[in-house]
DNA sequence: CCCCTCTTTGACCTTTATTGACTATCTAAT
DNA sequence: ATTAGATAGTCAATAAAGGTCAAAGAGGGG
């Protein structure tokens, strides 16, 4: 698979932030922009694409000398889920078509609020986007 | 008989993805196009009507810069599965016990038997056994 | 031959990535 | 306090994909 860029920038933070003791790093915009032989406002694009709060993270940062970027990931704290939402309005959109009985979107949301937890949030948003698919299907076999 | 354009680009796809080690390829559509002497949305129509849900596929793209369709195949054969048997087995008891619908048992084995179907078989398996925690949660409700 | 379905094509649209000029905000030295 | 220098942010232009849709073409069965 090839990358772009700003997947490689992302990829890059991701197994930093990992690695990390706490989940947190601090990097410095226009030295990682160096290492990426990229403009520093790339490394503000990667950010603010792919560590935003619905994927479950945190920055802040600051200007001037000594100026940083901090990333800290939380998402196994609250209860903040990619795709949660949208998937649990689907489910409500099927009950009111009669696709789905009272008792089967009952059973569907529980597993949706309770049953996926801790996974990572792209995966969770992808395993959501599948789960939508079947859905259709299995409402679809009548 | 001939085939069609169509039918080579899916036989070429499907060759692909068979000898891929997790069923799962990526594309560029316009990179394949030009392989196949076509217009790029001709991909698109071969992906459209012989990569569906239905014949077990399931397909994501992204547009933009370094872009790519992928397609990937889900198993519908169920030996392979980890934990997929078991799963279906308890749901089976639960309807035994009438701790579940029918219905409900129905949705359920469908979901387990396409939803989860292209994930690393360990996280399939540590899914598998959280979503029997998370069952056994909701049948013990009332 | 006519009709229906599947295929092929192309014009136009939407999304994502990359870059750079300009702006805002810090720190530290004076 | 002022100011210079060092950072980071914003935004708009451009490029690089993939998607949509409708019209035209190609075959096959009646």
């Amino acid at each position: 698979m090839k990358r772009s860029l700003a997947d490689r920038i992302e990829q890059y933070l991701k197994v930093l932030i990992e690695r990390s003791e706490d989940k947190r790093i601090e990097i410095q915009r226009s030295e990682l922009a160096e290492t990426f032989c990229c403009v520093p406002s790339q490394v503000t694009y990667v950010i603010g694409t792919r560590f935003t709060e619905a994927e479950g993270y945190f920055t802040e940062s600051r200007r001037g000398g000594k100026g940083y970027v901090r990333i800290s990931r939380y998402y196994l704290e609250n209860g903040v889920s990619a795709g949660h939402k949208e998937l649990l309005a689907f489910i409500d959109e099927l009950l009111q078509e009669d696709a789905l009985s009272a008792d089967e979107s009952d059973l569907l949301k529980h597993l949706i609020s309770y049953a996926f937890q801790d996974m990572p949030p792209e995966d969770r948003r992808r395993l959501f986007k599948q789960l939508r698919n079947v859905l259709v299907d299995y409402v679809n076999l009548d």
